[in-house]
DNA sequence: GTCTATAATCAGATAGAC
DNA sequence: GTCTATCTGATTATAGAC
């Protein structure tokens, strides 16, 4: 088996993990700008050159840490679905979102970075296609009549988690409290098979 | 009058303004990382060390662009729902927001930098109220059967565009049309004065 | 008040050694 | 396949001239 063109090192090398590592932490916890090759090297206790080995360019670099992090992100929501596919377990994994600021940073990076935005478009119309087909299950086993189709539902739920993941991570709250309530309480009443 | 301790050229120069109009296109155009005093500088035809001159440090550049946009933008809406205090009008003055390139940027830049996070939060606290304050207007004036407190509906509102804005951005479309579509028509009823 | 010369540091990337 | 020496250029910031 030959080597990717873009890969120079094997993929299960432990200089390249540790590279993949030290580079998702710098980036949640100080941003995209503060990860740089030689930043990404020291943290991971190598050269600053191994990045390049490695990884030919830091938008490679990105790339890999993103797809490792998708990938994963991808399995859990599976897996959760699998074990508990109510509504109020839908709703609980997408409000408790952890990976704010990581998704944050690429949603920056994507903005103005051609290979990411592809890498994250891509990955987001997978997440909620999943999403989609879990909450219709929900929706339909709830047996409450349908008033919003689920793609709405959905995109109206995203909206929700995100506005106030984000406002939380910046010191906003204004709202937030009255809005997690009554979103709580309409899942209870459609768990309970009553109409919005 | 003395000048400030932060600030060392005068306001009203018009170098300093050339510096932030430059930057704020920077940033728009290819992201906080783009910019830096030698771009800054480039594009308003000055030499770099002028932006250290008139903002001491990059951050203090950030902010200042900041403060211009969102001075502007309170006024505007003050402006436009004077004008226009319907509930279609403030739907559509919300979906429209055409600066999602800055504020993404700067959310971005807020989640690490603790000057432009206390900025981002202040301005964030002023428009919510400013909102709130027109939204329970409208929806008094409508005269629909109130089953969702304004603030729950604010907040639902900014979060259903923030997604499909950014989404937008990403190239990501799913469910978008679907979900303006159904916010659009919820609105026409309460326009009419009847329940959603 | 306005601007420039200069310092000190850090960036991404490649060519080549083992 | 793994890693290092090295090139070239950019970055923020200050000290000081006009």
């Amino acid at each position: 088996m030959t080597t990717s063109p873009r890969r120079i090192g094997t993929a299960d090398s432990k200089s390249r993990a540790q590279l993949l590592d030290a580079a998702e932490q710098l980036l949640v916890e100080e941003g995209y700008a503060a990860v740089t090759s030689r930043r990404v090297a020291a943290r991971a206790g190598l050269k600053p050159q191994l990045v390049h080995y490695y990884f030919r360019t830091m938008d490679d670099l990105f790339v890999e840490v993103f797809r490792r992090q998708a990938d994963a992100n991808l399995a859990a929501l599976d897996a959760a679905v699998a074990k508990d596919g109510s509504l109020r377990h839908l709703w609980r994994l997408n409000a408790g979102t952890s990976g704010a600021a990581f998704t944050l940073e690429f949603v920056a990076l994507a903005n103005h970075r051609k290979a990411i935005r592809a890498e994250l478009a891509s990955y987001a119309e997978r997440y909620r296609a999943a999403q989609l087909a879990a909450l219709t299950n929900a929706l339909r086993a709830s047996g409450a009549p349908e008033r919003v189709p689920p793609i709405v539902a959905l995109v109206l739920m995203t909206g929700v988690t995100q506005v106030i993941g984000l406002e939380q991570a910046l010191g906003v709250t204004s709202g937030h409290d009255e809005t997690l309530a009554f979103v709580e309480q309409a899942i209870a009443r459609l768990d309970a098979g009553e109409p919005l």
